[in-house]
DNA sequence: TACTTTTGTTAACACTGTTAATTAAACTAT
DNA sequence: ATAGTTTAATTAACAGTGTTAACAAAAGTA
């Protein structure tokens, strides 16, 4: 009875065509561009033969995102391995993290749910500065009265602003997942950090 | 001759009206709901006198965009004022941060281009937690190893994570702006003002 | 060969953003 | 007040999108 076999095998060949095809149109158009007719048409079949293998849309590209944060995990495991101690394994590790996100960053922006059309003209807008100012000065008067006053008070303005942004976009995609108290501590914890590495040398 | 003045008045007027209907959209279903027929029909109007006020989506997206970065720095402002020590007000522009975001999070989501539909099911996703899990274990052989053997494995690794995403996320939405070795000069700074404060008491 | 199950296609539904052509309204000048 | 001009709004369509019901074709089974 190796029909069965056959079947299911062709049916695996089909899906992963399938994925193929898509992942071909993220990579050369974003992810945005994806479509169920693209992909139809590449694989040379009709539309409706991808619902048979997929429920919808959003289980094709939630395929990516799994993939994505495994490999990710991978190479976190594989760097991790180069090193003995636990503070050069975490330095390795954000650097292995940093490199995969501008790598792949397709992947990166299905995995934590990035890239609205009107973002990408967002620099531009003078709002954004008048918003930022307000940081950077604090953050300036703060290094200019600590006792390490030639640190560079810009690169200290995006760490503190991605301190931020992180915890606020993380916090947002696990929505139920802590408590309001600790997800306030995480922040606590994050921001004393932060200023101690600031005003201290 | 205050005719002229009245017709740029009512097309005033009517901007604000398109504006304050697709508003209403968002708040109600996600800025991922919004479509120009339903402002069109919020308004009782056509939908082509919609692109007599704006260009296209886009723009009123980002007229939203602006509201927020708007709204945001002026809450800092606020905040800033009411305490001296450079500290102090770091830390309560921080926490007004974080207030702005969750209390305002279609504004925020539009200013930082989260909201990918692929994400909302993406806690429950098992690559997460493998690739996670690499990280909390090297935190907390970490702290283990460190002067201060009581600290919270998991509360670190939260921090850990969001200043990885905080950096990579806003550098991928401000794409020109540095070169590459400034970034990795940010990443830098952070990773090992966090190890600081990880190891050391 | 006849029957059943699986597989694939056609065609449509209900949406989306955007725009050209056309009509209705408002204003200007005689 | 009427004729002409400019502005405003509408209808209708184009080109897409995800999704699905109804039907036809192929494959496997008796």
């Amino acid at each position: 009875m190796g029909i069965a076999e056959r079947k299911i095998r062709q049916k695996e060949e089909f899906r992963a065509s399938i994925l193929e095809a898509a992942w071909l149109q993220v990579l050369t158009d974003g992810w945005q561009s994806l479509s169920i007719r693209k992909i139809a048409d590449a694989i040379e079949y009709s539309i409706p033969v991808i619902y048979n293998h997929f429920e919808n849309k959003e289980a094709i590209l939630m395929e990516f995102t799994k993939e994505g944060f495994q490999k990710l995990g991978l190479a976190l495991q594989e760097v991790k391995e180069q090193h003995q101690r636990p503070a050069a394994q975490l330095e390795a590790i954000a650097n292995a993290y940093w490199d995969f996100a501008f790598e792949n960053t397709e992947y990166y922006q299905l995995m934590f749910g990035l890239g609205i059309p009107a973002c990408e003209q967002a620099r531009q807008i003078p709002e954004v500065k008048e918003m930022t100012s307000v940081m950077i000065s604090t953050i300036k008067t703060a290094i200019a009265e600590s006792g390490n006053p030639d640190a560079d008070g810009y690169l200290k303005y995006h760490t503190y602003l991605s301190i931020l942004h992180g915890l606020v976009s993380i916090q947002m995609i696990q929505k139920d997942a802590k408590s309001d108290l600790s997800k306030r501590m995480i922040l606590q914890d994050a921001i004393s950090g932060f200023i101690i590495t600031l005003t201290s040398k």
